[in-house]
DNA sequence: CCTGTATTGACAATCATTATCAATAACGCC
DNA sequence: GGCGTTATTGATAATGATTGTCAATACAGG
């Protein structure tokens, strides 16, 4: 059986409130400096659930650390700025087709993509 | 001033041997297995250095790892088999202007962006 | 061949993440 | 509301990949 409680509530609100992507050990500062007494393992625990659920999207910094981001449960990518870390949602329907063709036509059978653009907002820009 | 050794070369060598993506720790267990004497240390400031030089690419695994496949110098990305590993590069040039268009279409400047495709290849599909 | 120094390799250190396990608290049921 | 079951928590240890350390080694130019 699945259970409520305030610390995957707490995660789940925290995740909601960053601006892009964060990782696990900085969503558990940030929950321990509201005066949350929550583990760091309960985090990692909430953040696989929540990734799990579709209710958040994980990816990999170059620097090994596993990043989130609370999002919408249906398929996307990001474009997220190396500055200050804010994600905007891209439907890509056209990239869609066009990674299942490639697939196709090297003989594969389509079963995944890891797709993620980078670069410098307009704010940061300045 | 950059000197030439036999440990380089055998690190270059052993990842051209490799028929798709490989992590650091194997490809150092391959070493060892032919007799080389090579530290482990040894061969992540080699492939470090490979992957500046443009010539491995470098991408990080679900799992954490790193994992490292010679390539020639141009820009591309890559379809692997989830099953074999097995990698073939792809030239995309359409991706490219589709990924910068995208990120200025929303005020980014457009910096970079990672693009895997993952799939069964013909081999393991059957 | 000699010398200066880039490079090596064994090992310790780091960092993110996962496993462990006793204590706690949510939920269904009465 | 009270109770018992058991999922969940949290402190800590364990893991696993990667990087730092540093004395010993071996490349390259003279």
């Amino acid at each position: 059986m699945k259970r409520n409680t305030w610390q995957k509530e707490a995660v789940k609100h925290a995740l909601g409130e960053a601006t892009g992507f964060v990782s696990a050990q900085d969503l558990h500062l940030v929950l321990r400096n509201h005066g949350s007494t929550i583990g760091l393992a309960t985090v990692y625990r909430a953040l696989a659930d929540l990734a799990q659920q579709g209710d958040a999207d994980s990816l990999q910094a170059t620097s090994g650390e596993t990043l989130f981001r609370a999002c919408g449960a249906n398929h996307h990518h990001h474009l997220i700025c190396t500055e200050c870390g804010v994600a905007v949602e891209i439907a890509a329907t056209e990239i869609e087709s066009w990674a299942n063709s490639v697939a196709n036509q090297h003989g594969f059978k389509p079963a995944n993509h890891t797709i993620e653009l980078f670069g410098i907002c307009a704010k940061c820009a300045d």
